[in-house]
DNA sequence: AGATATTTGTTCGTATGTATC
DNA sequence: GGATACATACGAACAAATATC
């Protein structure tokens, strides 16, 4: 196992992986402000058409934000910015 | 000098490969009844997080299983414990 | 109530590249 | 060179909950 120690903060290197450099865009999207609080992230068909990338390689970047904390996923739903409804304290 | 004296199931130092090792375990829980007839494997994924290795492997062991005629798998199912649904007789 | 579309959840199948022994 | 092992990546099929009409 490669050892991975930041590759959960920002990587545009085109050397990494994939799922990684769209995890990067996607947080940058959030950290902008252009995805607001509350609002819904593109459904993963969405993200892989605009990303070109498969839908099993999207659901391992949300899995990545996820696991930040920077959204959370209502099952058959969506998946939206900030913490969880009701979720934290 | 002399060699270690391995006797736990689970070991990961190559005396034989993982995959056959891991195979010889869930055999054993095949075997032992703690998985029935009938009743489905953990899924691959789940497998490569109990015993620690790829996916990769899993199917190795699978494979290996399958081979045996000690299970079946049902493409984008499942794999499980015995012999084919109408396939024996 | 019912039908349909959307979306996430889950699973196996396959392929490629890399590294090690 | 072959066997083992891992990470990545895509594809396909189906289920289940949700929203909408």
């Amino acid at each position: 196992m490669r050892p991975v120690a930041s590759v959960l903060v920002i990587d545009f290197r085109p050397d990494s992986p994939r799922w990684v450099q769209v995890a990067a865009v996607m947080r940058k999207r959030i950290e902008s402000g252009e995805l607001a609080q509350g609002s819904p992230l593109p459904s993963e068909f969405r993200m892989s058409e605009e990303y070109g990338i498969a839908r099993t390689t999207v659901r391992k970047v949300v899995a990545a934000l996820r696991e930040e904390g920077l959204v959370y996923t209502v099952p058959n739903l969506g998946t939206f910015v900030g913490p969880p409804a009701g979720g934290g304290e």
